[in-house]
DNA sequence: TGACATGGATTGAATTAAGCTATGGACAAG
DNA sequence: CTTGTCCATAGCTTAATTCAATCCATGTCA
């Protein structure tokens, strides 16, 4: 078995097609054709199915494609840490964060970044957990944050901080009477919720299954509002549309003084969130993650928990 | 670059010698050597260092040499791929736990996996989180079951259950009159604790700082004493010579009947500790993970919280 | 039905890479 | 100064890879 082989395979994976796929790898096609021969030879199965005007995989070998595609991709890997030579700090970095996370996290992330490694330019990015992870799987992002529960195959996760849920009320909202807030609290109120696709939407929803949207309309409005950012909620509920609940990170950073919002905090059980790191297990630079795992524990996020750390 | 190559440098990391690496790579001395040369030539870097009585690493050759051990692994997984054929459940697993799972959970586990993956006999050890976890990185074992916080370069984990601990009386004993018992109670009680290497000893530590071993005897015996497992702790508690903290699923399967031994729950925060399955990233039979998650979860554990499962 | 197009398999020659034996040269020990 | 160790180099052989040319099965359309 070679590289070149498993380099040929996974061609003939992606273009469904011995021709294209031999012209993608700069050969003749019955070069393909023989080292793939060959291979199926000395693994014992087909791969292809040769079909008369179409190639698929066989079941086998959607998975030994797979496996392929690491191996190749680990041993890109050994050319990369080559390349960057003995500084794993060096060389650029593409991290992403969720839409809920990211703009909270990285005003304190990324200065201490440039500290612990000035050598390392960030490439940042803000999306949903679903594209942060088809991008990581792609080799386009090196490293993202996200919330758990989170298990995808060949991703290592690292959990950072248990973040508590609070809730943001207009200073005028009878509910500021109270020290704390229970879920029970907000089954009467107007919840504004993050579009789908947010997973913190989830998880309010989980912690608050009474603040399900229901389908019609309260006068002109709908009869649940969905914002597009927390922020976007925010302004919402400033202008007197409802309430709505923030993972703590997000309460503090606004512009809105305190005579227009109250932030007030869950009574027992607090609802709350766990921020992870998450990376292709096939990422060859240990050091990066120690390094933003420390940086985000140095970040100034007074009202977290941070994890205990990896052994 | 070839998969032969990386070979021989993995070969000449281990025997630190170019003759012997050789041996070991069933090829000439001059064959090893000019492959080697041929790849630092390629990457562009010197991995090895040739001394004139030693060849030693260097330290961008460290790394490479790692990432090229990941390299070989993910291309022998595609043979192994295709050796077992289309079904991932055929073929031995080589499952590990700590000492304070394995005798608790694989009673009910292996009748479930028997059921789920009939194909797929089961290996199965017991052992410290260390040992497992080298066994683990060493390919000696496919998966294993560990509490967290768990981080390994390149194992992926998945947490399933949160367990609450509970503590174990003498039915004697005066706490046995609370109905739950906060740590504060045990402060001034003779705990007994598992010896060191036992994560859970460190669990307990956390939840009941007081409970640090004291250096010193009293009378003939050791100020704290230490168990081997969590079933001689059992014994020693229904012998009166103190009482433990135990894992809830720990709890309940002893041949001692309640006249002996009485379990009380702590009061709130309840210490508990989360378990979660573990293995290398590179691993190539993600259904096993799916049915040993299932499995897990369909097991008999009453007294557990199951985590969110994968998505 | 038959001419043609498509797409993978086969063939055989040319090239390249990988392997071996023999030898060279640097270095340390005696 | 000799000897032994150990990696590098040279020259040769053999095996593997690649290509162009060709074959063959299948599907399309007049």
């Amino acid at each position: 078995m070679t590289l070149t082989e498993l380099r040929y395979i996974v061609a003939v994976a992606r273009e469904r097609h011995f021709g294209k796929a031999a012209k993608a790898c700069h050969v003749s096609q019955p070069t393909l054709s023989v080292a793939i021969k060959k291979l199926e030879e000395e693994l014992g199965v087909s791969i292809f199915e040769r079909g008369s005007n179409e190639v698929s995989l066989s079941p086998v070998g959607e998975r030994i494609v797979q496996q392929a595609q690491q191996a190749l991709e680990a041993a890109d890997n050994v050319k990369q840490v080559a390349l960057h030579g003995k500084n794993q700090l060096a060389g650029p970095l593409r991290i992403g964060a969720i839409y809920t996370i990211g703009p909270y996290l990285y005003p304190e992330l990324i200065p201490q970044l440039r500290k612990s490694a000035p050598e390392m330019p960030l490439v940042v990015e803000e999306n949903y957990t679903s594209v942060l992870t088809e991008k990581l799987k792609q080799g386009e992002l090196d490293i993202i944050v996200i919330a758990l529960p989170y298990a995808e195959q060949s991703i290592v996760t690292q959990p950072l901080y248990d973040e508590p849920f609070v809730v943001l009320l207009p200073a005028s909202h009878p509910l500021t009477a109270r020290k704390s807030i229970s879920s029970v609290h907000l089954e009467d109120e107007n919840v504004l919720l993050l579009g789908r696709g947010h997973c913190f939407r989830d998880h309010v929803l989980e912690a608050c299954p009474a603040c399900i949207p229901k389908p019609g309309l309260i006068g002109d409005l709908p009869h649940t509002i969905e914002g597009s950012s927390l922020e976007t909620i925010r302004h919402m509920v400033v202008s007197g549309l409802g309430i709505t609940v923030l993972p703590c990170t997000a309460a503090g950073a606004h512009s809105y003084s305190q005579r227009l919002l109250t932030i007030r905090r869950f009574s027992s059980p607090i609802p709350h969130r766990t921020v992870a790191l998450a990376w292709r297990a096939s990422f060859p630079r240990p050091k990066v993650i120690d390094v933003i795992n420390t940086a985000i524990r140095g970040c100034n996020l007074s009202c977290v928990k941070y994890v205990r750390g990896r052994k």
